[in-house]
DNA sequence: CCTTGAACTCAAGTTCACTTCAACTTGAAC
DNA sequence: GTTCAAGTTGAAGTGAACTTGAGTTCAAGG
């Protein structure tokens, strides 16, 4: 390949808003690959830029890292993805962000169950629902899906 | 105050539901008050118990421990919450959901206006939405509020 | 050749909300 | 008086997703 039609560093950073350092973890992630020049720096092909979008709107809907190499890993390296692809993908995103969206409806709606009342109390409100009235998943369980849960540090 | 009210750790574990330790931070950031017995043990009034169910219900709904800290701090220690003070807050946390909600649904409309498309452009899509297309603020900015934003490190 | 900005590496740091650990001490029951 | 579950402290660790910093090298223009 033409080594003309290889980006370096900046441009990426330019045209794809990430930071450097972003980039460079990405790479060492496995999301994205690099060419090198002969001193050693990184040169990206094209469709890297493609990726990185793809990044981004996945981080945006919540996946994590794993899950965006999971989903990339299933688009053939040098295939910008067909439709088919996408939209298998984006159906499965779409579900994600229906269900984030249905567990805040329900959280809402267990708040205007307490306007009323002004318990927030222990054993029956299922708003504030503590560890002996639902199960012991963790903070929010059976309200909050997983993807919403703020994620906490060692849940075991 | 008779001693007798006062609840050890162990029933305040139990009946809050949160671990020990958790507990203990919550006092160490100034969340909940702990009297203590002669030989140093933690001794919380019947209170507290209220105070972590606000607690768990606050961190549903996405509030920060200083945000939550906040709120806390704007009810009097010893009274429990007022119609008044509940009807506020729910307002506030009411409207978090609701743009929470709301964000989650442009970012759904977004998605959907681009299963047609397969593009994920740099330039023109909306969803993926790179840095020189909206402004700066981090990724995701313009599409998702602050609270549903991945909680990125060091954001300066 | 020289300069200068862009890029490199590797280790360590950051934030949040806790948890875990090690090494004690308390306190209620028997 | 002994036992032992329950409680204490302070320091360090956790995970995610990067960022920061120090010190070094590259590459393109003049």
């Amino acid at each position: 390949m033409d080594p003309r039609d290889l980006l370096p560093m900046g441009e990426i950073t330019r045209r794809s808003g990430f930071a450097a350092s972003a980039i460079r973890y990405y790479e060492a992630e496995g999301l994205i690959e690099a060419d090198r020049s002969s001193g050693g720096q990184r040169r990206f092909e094209r469709n890297v830029l493609r990726r990185l979008a793809f990044i981004r709107a996945a981080s945006n809907v919540g996946l994590t890292i794993g899950e965006i190499r999971d989903e990339l890993s299933r688009l053939p390296d040098n295939r910008t993805p067909t439709k088919a692809d996408w939209h298998r993908i984006s159906r499965h995103w779409r579900q994600r962000l229906d269900d984030q969206i249905a567990a805040l409806e329900r959280l809402k709606s267990g708040l205007d169950g307490c306007i009323g009342c002004g318990c927030l109390s222990l054993r029956s409100c299922a708003f504030s629902n503590p560890g002996d009235v639902l199960d012991q998943r963790g903070p929010g369980a059976g309200l909050l899906p997983d993807t919403l849960r703020r994620p906490h540090p060692t849940r075991r």
